[in-house]
DNA sequence: ATAATTTTTTAGATAAGACTAAAATTATTT
DNA sequence: AAATAATTTTAGTCTTATCTAAAAAATTAT
């Protein structure tokens, strides 16, 4: 059994491994959780000596087979609540992230498989995540930034990079959501503004908005 | 805001103070949480300075109003969400317990109130027990342990008082489940077991059992 | 290659919540 | 009413997870 802090440093550590390989810095640790390097350092000793990672001394981090299993799911709880919440509670996207990080926590064999089955075995959570199976497996999607696809050619919105709630609220704003159709109108070199075709609708968004708008093409 | 710690201590004082009146003790405390009793000092000082409950050294405590309604909102969560794993995720209502305990110090002021609506404003918990509304007001029903009812009478079964699973699963096994007619065939004296006939089968039950067990006559 | 800078670790401190052992208070017997 | 017993509180310790400040190691710049 992990305590909350555990499981929180198992998350972080196995996100910043997926954005960006494996061997992360206890700096970046740090930032993640928003704490400070010296508590890294002493809860990453923790972890290594309960065999979730490898750790040594000045060299950053990687996780285990088991200690990404174990991250994996918390991954896969969270995301399946955030899909409760949205199909169930009438929760929007936005509103989601603050309950699934409690709910992430709730420790029961059962409630889980339930909890899947009653939301029919989603295969992705509401911001176009994927949502892994127990052994922390699950089907990469096809996707690419919004920013680079080309003048005329059209995409699906399938995911969001950043899932602030600010970031998200903009999107709902201009009616963009998940499986929305989108036509790049045009696309101005000098600020990479982006003018795109959506609903019938034209808007112009900046670099930054099509930088964490995930499309499948 | 108050910590699990907090909550779990304010529950188990409402429960107390439901079943014995105010001026619950330090003790008693202490064996409700399964903890000691320096322990509970040290606590309801605190939730006393945190004007949730009237403390005087060696007199016990009672819940003020905000102290009750704190308290009750927790226990209105805990029922909400076992109503929640029996009606939707196929728990058993001896499943249920473990896990609502976490569930309920999960925070969002929504979450609560959609569940509410999402499994249509229950009443009762799948023990039979009352869920307190936002103000901590419930309805009380009437009822009496089957103990209590005398040969050749009927009655229905509305709710347990012991909820540990052992007696659960007992009453799962004789067919007894909230709703159930019942009927006091015959009463022994000597040890007060009784036989009842349920869904047209006799069986005979301790008074151990028949004490656990409220009816509406 | 050495100096300056950044990152990481160590050492020691703090807060919450629990514990043990002993002291203080209240309750019960004789 | 004194003695004994039970309850409750106090004082001090422990663990977990955090922090600050300083030391150690690694990295970058000169």
């Amino acid at each position: 059994m992990f305590s909350l802090s555990e499981e929180n440093y198992l998350k972080s550590i196995y996100h910043l491994e997926a954005d960006h390989g494996k061997g992360i810095s206890t700096n970046a640790i740090a930032k993640k959780l928003d704490t400070k390097a010296s508590s890294v350092t002493d809860m990453i000793k923790k972890l290594a000596q309960k065999g979730m990672l490898v750790y040594k001394r000045y060299q950053g981090v990687s996780l285990t087979k088991l200690g990404r299993k174990e991250a994996a799911n918390i991954v896969r709880k969270h995301r399946l609540w955030e899909v409760f919440l949205v199909d169930k509670l009438n929760f929007s996207w936005d509103e989601v992230h603050d309950v699934a990080e409690q709910l992430e926590h709730i420790k029961s064999p059962k409630l889980i498989d339930e909890l899947d089955a009653f939301l029919d075995f989603p295969k992705m959570d509401p911001h176009g995540d994927p949502i892994p199976d127990k052994e922390g497996n699950f089907q990469k999607i096809e996707k690419k930034l919004l920013s680079t696809l080309e003048e005329g050619k059209i995409g699906i919105c399938v995911g969001v990079d950043d899932s602030s709630s600010d970031f998200l609220k903009y999107l709902d704003k201009n009616n963009i959501s998940l499986g929305q159709k989108v036509k790049v109108v045009s696309k101005e070199s000098f600020d990479g503004s982006l003018t795109i075709l959506i609903n019938a609708k034209e808007i112009t968004i900046s670099k930054k908005i099509s930088n964490n708008i995930y499309i499948q093409s």
